[in-house]
DNA sequence: TTTAGCACTCATTAGGTGGTAGTGCTAATA
DNA sequence: TATTAGCACTACCACCTAATGAGTGCTAAA
């Protein structure tokens, strides 16, 4: 066997197209993987050898490309659907694609006036914005769209408020430095004046502005454990009250938009089935996960196919970044589409789209 | 032409099954007509005269049948997709079958247990309770739900909160009847002192506790256009903040789910386009429309095919109905699923669980 | 190292066949 | 007169077949 063509010399490493880590491929080997992945991008047919040798730039003849497309093959890169048909880039083959994209393309003009959020306007909360950027989102790129709401536990304290609304329940506001209004009511034996009230949220505020959800829940425990606080009435009760309200009951949620979307994507019925994807998506939790863990990490985050953890997902390819206020990491927010995708458009677009995110709740928040 | 051995004699109008109107079929030819319906519904195929010897309860030959399917077709309960093929029901065959189920059917106990909310025990709000409504009722029914949020307009004020959150930003809070709370954040020029606003939440709520915003609205007007209070500085400053606290910002809005249970039922495949139906949901205003028109009427509310005025929607059927707590009608939910779908099951659900949504609501509620 | 040529594979398409489920019509029957 | 049996006819469907064409791998020549 001779695939051993296409491990680059070191002068190919250092070629044009940035090469990453532990990938080597000649030039022209890699001229020839990119130029099937864009052409299947876009056709999402098999390419074949002949149709190839036209559309690329350089002359090769057809017979010249079978041999490299069949060591891409070899690698792991491309497959055939059947034998005589054409081949089709595997997960591993995008994986090189999107890597070799070194320069984000930037968002065109065009696209950038569509990305504007008017729901500020329109004195609207943090979900109502969250809302409209992932319909946004699902809008200009036709996939299905996912975005987490801020964090209940990591977001930080600017205010609460206590109003007895009936003899037995109290209903909670809580306002986070993001911006975030929070509210529930919470049901009580013994009835509370209102001034009462007035009191343990003022101490509260005193005490706990600033810290985040789980920082103070961990202070009312100990508070709680404290023994000699029993004695202090007004404390007490103040803990007892405060326990309840910052209870956590909002497991983090997420908003999807456009799910329908990618039921007439030409490329996704080549690929996966329509059943796992109904069950992915009514499955939030997974979703949730993934969209969690690009919260922690910088930038962009590409899961292609197999990449991904959640079965029913790895038909597809997500796109995910983080979105922020001037302080902190709120939330992500990103597309689920085919891996067939154009990568290109969609990372430069969710990219943008999380930039301006970011600016619009930064203008909400009280950091 | 003998078409006319249908039209019942006034026997036929009294016989057992309720025959409704200005529809007037002899007591077979009902019999007939509804066992194609109940077949088709089943197998979602067409239905063939042979077929419907065997499986009606009556001895009838297929001949007979077939006399009787031809003069159903020329009145318009029936068609063929091709010569040769059995019949299909049409819209106004379903609209007569459900009009002839006199008797709601009751719910199986073994679906009864399913329809139980759970999210009032976690303190959840009532836009929580509506979610996990409408996504249980997706679950059993397996179309797509939808369920529209307790109009602002007509919810009447239980209380009203303001609390100052930084220089230029007021919070708002209204507590309605109905136990929904709403939140928004206004912008003001001048800054307030923190008991500033208490006095003019607490004028506010004396004013206008029980009363609907649109009514707190059209009073406030009232208020502005009178030149006598413009001299009474609390007051005015009192009602100028009042206005924009009061101020619509939240149109009324409606949950979905289960959009994608429609695009693998086999029913629904065979009788209307996908694109069609995604427009259908990514354009809400309509089917907002339709559920404000079921909140208008008692029980539940049936749309046929055609019947509703939403063209791409017209090929599938709505079965809308209200909920409400002790006072008030809230809002509506319902089902959005094939003309050919399985009514009376559909409509018993539906009826019940607005009835368990109703009671849970009536229990967060102040009247 | 590249290319031309050739044999081969396999999906797709079109045409043809028999079977089947259905119809409408007519004439016989109860 | 209402019902039924019988028959000719229609159209879908599943199946087969053959032809087409896009694609491959291999080999030998440039």
């Amino acid at each position: 066997m001779h695939g051993d063509f296409l491990l680059g010399k070191k002068a190919a490493v250092t070629g044009k197209r940035g090469l990453l880590e532990d990938l080597v491929l000649n030039e022209r080997a890699q001229l020839v993987l990119i130029s099937i992945i864009e052409n299947y991008i876009q056709s999402s047919e098999p390419i074949g050898s002949r149709t190839l040798s036209k559309s690329i730039g350089v002359t090769l003849s057809p017979a010249t490309i079978r041999n490299i497309m069949s060591d891409l093959a070899e690698l792991g890169f491309l497959i055939q659907t059947h034998t005589s048909a054409g081949r089709v880039p595997t997960d591993k083959a995008y994986r090189f694609y999107v890597n070799s994209l070194s320069t984000p393309s930037s968002v065109p003009e065009q696209i950038k006036q569509k990305i504007t959020l008017v729901s500020t306007e329109q004195g609207m909360q943090v979900e109502g914005i969250l809302a409209e950027a992932v319909h946004l989102l699902a809008d200009l790129t036709k996939f299905a769209c996912v975005v987490s709401t801020p964090k209940a536990s990591v977001s930080r304290l600017q205010r609460i408020e206590l109003i007895k609304i009936s003899e037995d329940r109290i209903l909670v506001i809580l306002v986070t430095k993001a911006g975030v209004v929070r509210d529930k009511i919470i049901f009580v034996k013994d009835s509370h004046s209102q001034d009462f009230l007035n009191s343990v949220a003022s101490f509260l505020n005193e005490k706990f502005k600033n810290h985040s959800m789980q920082e103070i829940r961990e202070k009312i425990h100990q508070y709680l454990v404290d023994d000699r606080n029993r004695y202090h009435d007004l404390l007490a009760q103040a803990v007892r009250l405060g326990k309840k309200a910052f209870e956590l009951n909002n497991p983090g949620e997420m908003l999807i938009d456009g799910q329908m979307n990618l039921l007439l994507d030409s490329h996704f019925h080549k690929q996966s089935s329509v059943r796992s994807l109904i069950e992915a998506f009514n499955q939030k939790s997974e979703i949730m996960k993934i969209l969690d863990d690009s919260m922690r990490q910088k930038g962009v985050h590409i899961f292609i196919g197999i990449e991904n953890d959640f079965e029913q997902l790895q038909g597809c390819s997500l796109i995910m970044t983080s979105y922020r206020n001037n302080q902190n990491v709120l939330g992500s927010i990103g597309v689920v589409g085919p891996t067939s995708m154009d990568y290109k458009r969609i990372i430069s677009i969710v990219e943008y789209t999380a930039k301006i995110l970011s600016e619009t709740i930064t203008e909400r928040s009280y950091d």
